[in-house]
DNA sequence: TTGTATGCGTTATCAC
DNA sequence: GTGATAACGCATACAA
């Protein structure tokens, strides 16, 4: 541990050539049982560690896949890197996260610094208001793997991995509708985002196969901070036909929401029923509790990490390099029972 | 971006040595004002990027720091790291950050990892049943800075940063107390980890100090995982002198006690006080909203970012080698109201 | 099956 | 102020 031994070193104490000493160690094809014994074992002894740097220059790869999301402080986020980092680790790849705090800004600059550290794929979920896809160019050109996870941009050869979230919208408001809804206002985030704008999708699908008209006015976009809550209330308050069913595309402010209708005298689900997203542990936590979506976020993390290894790898299965979709399920609580 | 270009490029471009192209993107002093323009002009107009595998290798450094954390998806975790990248961001370093998912054995193994990949520092929060150092000794050997925080061990040269959870379970304790809890039950994680043990330390003296015999039957020591709730109401209610106060080391879990007291028939507060720990985003949302205490976890971010930095620059403040520690908040809430 | 030699792209130590 | 040149530690094409 204490001086840094290599190759040369082992070569010299085996009397062997430095080459030699690392095709064995490579466990490379054309070099003798014998000697790749003699080498490994001698390798232990000597405590032999191989230079990560010298490798990576000689390769021209990192053996590190970058990750940009926009929190790590989500749930459903951390729950979905768990998976990849667990994929990924088994296949000798390391882990290099940032966050882009829902900032396009941060998101160019972590895009840059990974490229430049380089990273042998980036793993993306877009910031709240990602417009351009400019940023990833390089990569693109580089022909550096580039997968897109749940909040996506559409891009050639880039896999994405998503659920049917206009099917998750359709199923979330349909089951408001079997419940007795008949005025649902869904409560989203930046419908710039393919999440959010898909589920609306769902909802509308939803309201016309119950032969509900649809209403415009029957949207709110915010930023799903907490502190919104209260406007979503005001709003509701405001509306001129009451609303009785209400869909939040996000469990954590979904049960802000409640909180806030329920010191504003609204009995939930009685007066309004509520459906969130996510099946954020919190879902089961707050009073009523709450029926949501449950999302795979665990075997998301999986696939994007096996769908990276792949690519890199290049194992260019070109069902692969397309939308994979996962399921979805409906959960039921007390938010929105009869 | 299509071909990779070097400093030689650019050498032969401006007719100057490769070494002067190397020194005058580093700033280097020797060299006049003009050329550097000249350089840097250049270098941005044939789209040049430094090769970090190559100055990697050369200087024996990867301008990464390693991460290990229990888990991510813990709102006090995220908080933390966040505040870390923030930091050394701005510092011109990457985060490579693994999970230990609670175990020694995923510890060492990324220990290890992390170590051979060439960190320039680590910065880790120990797994739940972590009890030797052993697989730390690699970067102190190597003297490669290695800072603990939160849940850490106490080893030469190595700083802690860390809460005064004496003091915070002192406080949280008194203020049960103060409410006029008589028998109050502290619900702990592995008392092996020191956050736990400081905070029952300060329970105790709590105690004392208002004259109160402690009784070993008051500590309750489980997982923390959801599904143990149970087992602690269960033991509330096995109990002979009525349990009043409720003091759980994790708001998280503090939340599924209320949850299953509730459903048992306990009323909250009037039965029982509770308090949590953390200020997890959970405990306003659950009702009776939940007293706890606050825990600055993005500060500790960013001293222990600014400790790493520190310590890889150099910088060695013997002040900063030792512990540092933070202050806490109790945040008073209804799950305590008199 | 093994050895030799070269290059990966920098930085740093000498010179001049 | 600038130019040679030698590492850094490894992988690999080519020889043997």
């Amino acid at each position: 541990m204490e001086k840094k031994i290599t190759i040369y070193d082992l070569a010299k104490e085996l009397n062997v050539s430095p080459g030699t000493i690392s095709r064995s160690l490579n466990n490379h094809p054309s070099i003798s049982q014998k000697t790749k014994d003699r080498v490994v074992f001698k390798a232990n002894e000597m405590g032999y560690k191989v230079n990560k740097f010298a490798v990576n220059l000689r390769t021209q790869k990192s053996n590190a896949i970058g990750v940009i999301v926009p929190k790590l402080n989500s749930n459903f986020m951390s729950t979905l890197l768990a998976g990849v980092e667990k994929v990924v680790n088994e296949a000798g790849y390391n882990l290099i996260i940032s966050q882009s705090l829902e900032s396009v800004e941060k998101e160019i600059m972590n895009a840059k610094t990974l490229y430049n550290s380089g990273v042998d794929a980036l793993l993306v979920s877009l910031a709240f208001n990602s417009e351009s896809s400019e940023h990833f160019m390089p990569y693109i050109k580089s022909k550096i793997p580039l997968i897109f996870m749940d909040r996506v941009f559409n891009l050639p050869n880039c896999p994405t991995i998503v659920i049917d979230n206009f099917q998750a919208g359709y199923d979330a408001t349909n089951h408001l509708i079997q419940q007795g809804c008949k005025n649902i206002l869904i409560v989203t985030g930046n419908l710039k985002r393919n999440v959010y704008s898909n589920r609306l999708l769902g909802y509308k699908g939803a309201l016309e196969d119950n032969n509900i008209v649809f209403n415009e006015v029957n949207i709110i976009e915010t930023s799903m901070e907490p502190q919104s809550a209260k406007d979503v209330v005001d709003y509701i308050k405001s509306m001129n036909v009451p609303i009785d069913g209400l869909f939040v595309l996000s469990d954590s402010f979904a049960a802000h929401c409640m909180q806030k209708l329920k010191t504003e005298g609204f009995s939930i689900p009685n007066d309004i029923k509520v459906i969130g997203f996510n099946n954020d542990p919190i879902s089961e936590l707050v009073s009523p509790t709450l029926s949501t979506i449950e999302y795979p976020g665990y075997s998301m993390g999986l696939l994007a990490g096996e769908s990276i290894i792949n690519q890199i790898k290049g194992n260019i299965n070109l069902q692969e390099t397309n939308s994979i979709s996962l399921r979805h399920k409906l959960i039921v609580r007390e938010s929105s029972k009869k």
